[in-house]
DNA sequence: CTCCCGATAT
DNA sequence: ATATCAGGAG
């Protein structure tokens, strides 16, 4: 078993105050973002969304859109026509059933189309200041070439990391594992000359390069 | 399990 | 050419 405590050391010493990349002001822009950036980068998500904040600016507006319309909008993000429904189908669900406000619960948010374990885990940590674990794709690889825990099941790995972690510092930890997952332990090709992780990292695959 | 979707790195 | 990119629904 990886040594977690050390990990969370070096990666806070490593991203000191991390944040997430998604441009966003409000827990409703974050929810939208989040949505919208499945399998996309994050970097065209703050594109589409530069614009489309102007215009959306309440759940209210979102459950008014016109779909085609709204489909165009946030195309680059690809998988627009189910992300489209997705957004529209949950602001009218935000405007029905809480007032246009986003809830702060797990239970609430994943209830809300569109929005899974995942989505909610980032609204609640970074958002809402909740100390939670978000495991995207980032945080799985990153989790399992570590050792910290290994498995493909996201939910599985976030009980191991937040069994592992300080509960006090999971957003941080959270926010410089997806960090780390970007630029150094990347999907392809990971630095692991210029990891800091190197020597805590049960990965076989470490290439010496 | 498949489908949704386009762009980019390798 | 293929894997992957801040996933979730049916």
């Amino acid at each position: 078993m990886a040594n977690a405590k050390k990990i969370a050391e070096l990666l806070l010493k490593r991203y000191p105050s991390p944040k997430l990349a998604l441009n966003f002001s409000t827990p409703l822009e974050l929810l939208v973002a989040t949505i919208l950036s499945a399998q996309c980068t994050d970097a065209r998500v703050n594109e589409v969304t530069r614009q489309l904040f102007k215009k959306y600016r309440k759940a209210e507006d979102y459950a008014r859109a016109d779909m085609k319309r709204f489909e165009e909008e946030i195309r680059p993000t690809g998988f627009y026509k189910n992300k489209a429904k997705m957004i529209v189908e949950c602001c009218k669900r935000l405007v029905e059933d809480y007032g246009g406000d986003v809830p702060d619960t797990l239970e609430e948010l994943t209830g809300l189309p569109g929005v899974g374990r995942k989505t909610a885990n980032m609204v609640l940590g970074s958002a809402f200041g909740k100390q939670t674990m978000a495991v995207d794709t980032h945080v799985l690889r990153v989790s399992n070439r570590l050792g910290l825990v290994r498995s493909d099941d996201p939910e599985v790995v976030e009980e191991g990391l937040v069994r592992q972690f300080p509960k006090g510092r999971l957003t941080k930890i959270n926010l410089a594992m997806i960090l780390h997952g970007r630029e150094t332990c990347t999907a392809r090709r990971p630095k692991c000359m210029e990891c800091v992780l190197y020597k805590e990292c049960e990965w076989p695959d470490k290439t010496g390069r």
